[in-house]
DNA sequence: TCGCCCGGTGCG
DNA sequence: CGCACCGGGCGA
């Protein structure tokens, strides 16, 4: 049998070191390290023989978690249970074991090559498989007879299937396991899609979907040994093969400054896999998965990324999002979830950086990085990525807060498009190395979208986009490219992440920071806001339990976050649509696109890791610049990016008992807005924080920035010393702006933080050019935030609280 | 000895 | 079937 091989080596609990990542090939194997082995369970040779006990592998985010939560039921009846903290038990090990069957390996294996890969045991997760081809790295397991029936192939490791729909081996299944997973996805929801064990989300619950997805990816490095390669230099950059690895390629050039030192050069990963010829595009298969494997496509193991854990151990959980209670339909979506680590499989082309983002997504993409600290021994939210159940309710009660989770917890970053990983290797939290992204970049394409199309001048990426397109096609085909274009805009959103923990400090957090808001906002000249405050139009609130968005939009919307990877924030009638994607509390991207804007980047510090913070953020502005400029590259974003990118990210610290202060920090920029709006005063302090590029980028919420420098300096020396600025602290400010184009935004949902939506400025024309202004304002009015009673950990403030102008009644627009 | 992997089982 | 449990026993 083959084995799985996997190189990788072995890693003990204990060990801290990271693993290059060249060595480190995340094909969904079911153990990274040497599998293979054969055990005759009886001893005697009529016994059934398996593989020998799998062992962490050290390498994923839950091993990077040192400590037990405690918190868990397996933590709480360690003693009967007898299994690791949910929090900590290793991706690999979700994944069913693989199981061999004797005779399936003798024959069998034809099929497996192809696509199916048989699989043994029946997990609905997949496993994947070693390679067949890779030979190799077997240590020979024989594969002997095993009592077992099998079905499968003999392909050396069975894995167990995944839905023969899934499989993705055949370009022509593609399209079906899309749905499949877009089906199960749906069915395994429940209306926030969040699974959650007894009111608790279980990470290690995987979702339907998820595994299916997972079986997917392994399904496909089985089959394919030469994608896992592929998969394998995507992740290092490699020099791609395939148009989108070239296009991966291209834009890291661009992006030289930041690309750089990222992992791209020096992924070990790549060297390894360079070689290997490219998967032919076939084998990619939906869209999903590439999307969840973008992230992947990362290098882990940096030496960089290293530093990065060390420093951060901490935080290794990864939230599943929460659904917002107040979630309407399409808001609400589905979160895929985990990243399987498999899932970088699928990264084909990406190169991992959201440089693809552009091509992958032309039409629109938003990345919202939210970093929230996560304490390591309180993961409130959902576990950690990797299972992450399809939706996490961020309604649940007792959903921790921010403030739980300990500030030092990993650093993470999310990647702007067409940047390596944005952040410095500091960022990244110890436990999710940035590679580890399942959640963190999302490659959408909708149909919607005037970019996604063929014909939109975007280069198609690695059939992804194809793949989807196909597969929207039919839908949307007769919508007209302008109408699309028309539909995505920027907006500009100040957020507010409220704890649980200390009410009243929120309140005047919130009212400091939607002064803030409003202030900068008001700055817009062109804006209108409308507004409406939770408390100020109870009427408003109610929450429409028919979204005011067609059945298009919504199945879209559906599938889309059914792939996981991101949140539908935003939508209207318009359609517009934004992504969200966090891992859950140290980064949020949001990303929207926007005809009219060029592909933004924003960047956040952490205060942590000041200085070199802001190398990375000089290197970043360099990157983006370039992007900007892009001119080099084949791709030239400008050409065809109209994206605004939006990050955020916590700057948190943890403080006694847990309690933690994040802040978020939203850059927003578009290219077109007028720089003069840019944030004022403050942002020389943040500057590290912002990018610009060129035009416009801004911080949001400069009001907060005085706290948050503060509070970066407190924190960089002490996490102590945080303990005061609690609340402000732990605002996290989001900005979106909308520029040009009608939208409306109107909820955010980020894994583990419940997301509401308070106020909107739109743009007078904008909406004034809406089809239906009218119905537009009532949409938006509608999904007014709920009621305080529970209240979210982020509430996004749109527009000011009051603005004048804001009064943009529907009757006007009648 | 300890952690917890993993097979098996019963329940829904 | 999938899933929550149990608990044997592997591996360190
Ligand atoms: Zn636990
Ligand atoms: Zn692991």
């Amino acid at each position: 049998m083959a084995q799985f091989n996997m190189p990788l080596h072995v890693q003990t609990p204990a060990e801290e070191e990271y693993i290059m990542e060249s060595h480190y090939h995340d094909n969904g194997m079911t153990s990274p390290h040497e599998m293979g082995t054969w055990m005759d369970d009886q001893g005697d040779g009529g016994g059934k023989f398996r593989l020998k006990r799998r062992r962490r592998c050290g390498q994923c985010g839950p091993c990077q978690v040192k400590e037990n939560c405690g918190k868990c039921q397996y933590c709480l009846r360690k003693d009967i249970l007898k299994q690791a903290c949910i929090y900590r038990k290793c991706v690999y090990l979700r994944k069913p074991v693989p199981r061999f069957r004797p005779e399936a390996a003798g024959s069998s294996s034809s099929n497996s090559s192809v696509g199916g890969g048989g699989m043994v045991g029946g997990g609905s997760g997949a496993t994947s498989a070693g390679s067949s081809s890779s030979n190799s790295t077997n240590k020979g397991s024989p594969q002997k007879p095993s009592t077992t029936p099998s079905t499968v192939p003999n392909h050396h490791n069975s894995q167990p299937t995944p839905s023969p729909s899934l499989h993705p081996s055949s370009s022509s299944s593609v399209a079906a396991a899309a749905q499949s997973a877009e089906q199960s996805c749906q069915l395994s929801q429940n209306h926030f899609g969040l699974p959650i064990n007894n009111g608790v989300m279980d990470p290690l619950r995987a979702s339907a979907l998820d595994q299916h997805r997972s079986a997917l990816f392994d399904a496909s490095c089985m089959l394919d040994p030469a994608r896992s390669a592929y998969l394998s230099s995507a992740r290092g950059l490699e020099s791609g093969r395939s148009p989108a690895l070239d296009l991966g390629r291209n834009t890291n050039t661009a992006d030289s400054g930041f690309g750089t030192n990222s992992s791209m050069t020096t992924s070990p990963a790549s060297s390894v896999t360079k070689d290997r010829p490219l998967p032919p595009r076939e084998q990619f298969r939906s869209p999903m998965e590439q999307w969840g494997a973008m992230p992947y496509a990362f290098p882990r193991a940096n030496p960089w990324a290293h530093h990065a854990l060390q420093a951060n151990t901490a935080a290794a959980y990864g939230f599943q999002s929460g659904a917002n209670p107040y979630a309407n339909a399409f808001g609400s979506s589905c979160r895929l979830g985990m990243p399987d680590p498999a899932s970088h499989l699928a990264a084909p082309a990406q190169p991992s950086f959201h440089h693809n983002m552009p091509f992958a997504r032309p039409d629109f993409s938003a990345h919202a990085n939210f970093r929230a600290a996560a304490p390591p021994m309180q993961p409130t939210m959902t576990p950690p990525f990797y299972p992450p159940p399809p939706h996490i309710p961020s309604s649940l009660p007792n959903f921790p807060s921010f403030s739980q989770l300990p500030s030092s917890a990993g650093h993470h970053s999310t990647y702007p498009m067409a940047h390596p990983p944005m952040y410095p290797a500091n960022f990244y939290s110890s436990f999710r190395p940035p590679n580890e992204s399942h959640i963190y970049h999302a490659q959408v394409s909708t149909p919607e979208s005037p970019f996604s199309r063929s014909d939109s001048g975007f280069p198609p990426f690695l059939g992804i986009e194809s793949s989807f397109d196909k597969d929207n096609k039919n839908r949307d085909s007769e919508e007209d490219e302008d109408d699309l274009k028309k539909k995505f805009s920027i907006f500009r959103i100040p957020c507010f992440k409220h704890t649980n923990c200390d009410l009243s400090c929120e309140d005047d957090a919130s009212l400091d920071f939607s002064k803030a808001a409003a202030e900068y906002l008001h700055r817009q000249k062109d804006m209108v806001d409308l507004t409406w405050l939770r408390d100020k139009d109870p009427g408003n609130m109610l929450l429409k339990t028919t979204p005011a968005i067609d059945d298009d939009l919504q199945q879209h919307m559906k599938r889309i976050s059914g792939r996981g990877e991101c949140d539908v924030i935003s939508i209207d009638d318009f359609k517009m649509h934004a992504f969200i994607r966090s891992d859950g509390f140290n980064n949020l991207e949001i990303e929207i696109d926007s005809p009219s804007m060029e592909a933004a980047f924003s960047k956040t510090l952490n205060p942590v890791e000041d200085a070199s913070c802001r190398l990375e953020n000089q290197q970043l502005n360099n990157s983006t610049i370039c992007e900007k400029g892009g001119g080099d590259n084949d791709i030239d974003s400008r050409d065809y990016t109209e994206s605004a990118l939006l990050t955020g990210k916590t700057l948190g610290a943890t403080h006694r008992q847990g309690e933690k202060i994040g802040c978020v920090e939203t850059l927003l920029e578009s290219s077109r807005r007028s720089t003069s709006h840019t944030c004022s005063s403050d942002c020389a302090q943040v500057s590290p924080n912002q990018i610009l590029n060129g035009d416009c980028v801004r911080v949001l919420g400069e009001t907060t920035a005085e706290t948050l420098a503060d509070q970066r300096q407190e924190e960089s020396r002490s996490q102590e010393n945080c303990h005061g600025s609690r609340t402000l602290s732990e605002d996290m400010v989001v900005c979106l702006v909308q520029e040009g184009e009608e939208g409306t935004l109107t909820e955010l949902e980020v894994p583990g933080v419940h997301v509401q939506l308070q106020e909107v400025s739109l743009d007078h024309h904008i909406i004034s050019t809406s089809s239906d202004p009218r119905d537009l304002l009532r949409f938006i009015s509608q999904h007014a935030p709920p009621p305080a009673s529970s209240s979210p950990d982020l509430v996004f403030h749109f527009g000011r609280e009051s603005p004048d102008d804001l009064e943009l009644d529907p009757e006007d627009f009648s």
